[in-house]
DNA sequence: TATTGTTATACTCTATAACTATA
DNA sequence: TATAGTTATAGAGTATAACAATA
């Protein structure tokens, strides 16, 4: 049966807030152990399809600027490459290379402390939370 | 009704991302407009109580010599001082002054996306979000 | 010897402003 | 004119290594 008082929304923002925080510290973890800042990472993931530098940008909510040196720097690593767009030649398309795209996975597939709190939650409390988690990121991107 | 068939950790990690990405979105927004980092606010926010160099370095998950920069620009602002420890005199006591603890708290009484979205969760939900993100998050908290 | 904090250094991340090329 | 991307610049965040002071 469920607490007939609705909790405030400031409970739930300092609980939200602690487990953001171990799931950006996390994710330092694993992309550190991957020689990768945690902004790379972020841009490996996002990379699962070709995105734009605008769009990139964007998605990280950063300057367009900031993408240029962020890419060029993962491009001489062989992560990512750039080609120019057919359609509207001003647009550059970035692709995830296959060492970027292995190297992305890895990084997603570790997350030991976020997989390992997930595995270690209740069948019902799985259940339960995905749609919850759902229902917020929708309400949450703009 | 809960669902039979309990979601697989891979779609909760999915999930949580897109909630974590939307809170730190959110974050650097409120925090930019008091002319702060996101860095920053987090490191305001972490001394509602006094901490050490070091305990501060282990909250952000940074290395200590970064805590030096940090707290020094911070400061330099007139947000938080530096005292030394009478118990150990090694040890400096950071604390929030009181123009950092009210920024602190604007900072916290904003994020205006995230307070959004909780509030537009129905009562069942958020009564039903708060216990599941207070386990994961103690769950997190290695 | 171990711990706390700092400095020096080098690199990455970040935004602003000014620029080029394309639409 | 407006948009996509880049460059130059300056400041902030970050870790490594070496160091001083204290325990």
């Amino acid at each position: 049966m469920p607490d007939p008082t609705p909790p405030p929304v400031d409970a739930l923002v300092e609980s939200l807030a602690r487990v953001v925080r171990g799931y950006y510290d996390d994710l330092a973890i694993s992309a550190g152990r991957h020689g990768l800042t945690t902004t790379q990472a972020r841009v490996l993931i996002a990379l699962r399809e070709p995105l734009s530098m605008r769009s990139l940008a964007e998605h990280l909510a950063c300057d367009a600027s900031n993408a240029t040196g962020l890419i060029a720097r993962l491009e001489a690593r062989g992560l990512v490459c750039r080609a120019a767009s057919e359609a509207d030649r001003r647009k550059k398309v970035v692709t995830a290379t296959a060492a970027g795209r292995s190297l992305a996975e890895r990084i997603r597939a570790e997350l030991p402390a976020v997989r390992g709190a997930l595995a270690a939650l209740t069948d019902a409390e799985r259940a339960g939370l995905l749609p919850l988690l759902d229902r917020l990121g929708s309400l949450l991107a703009r």
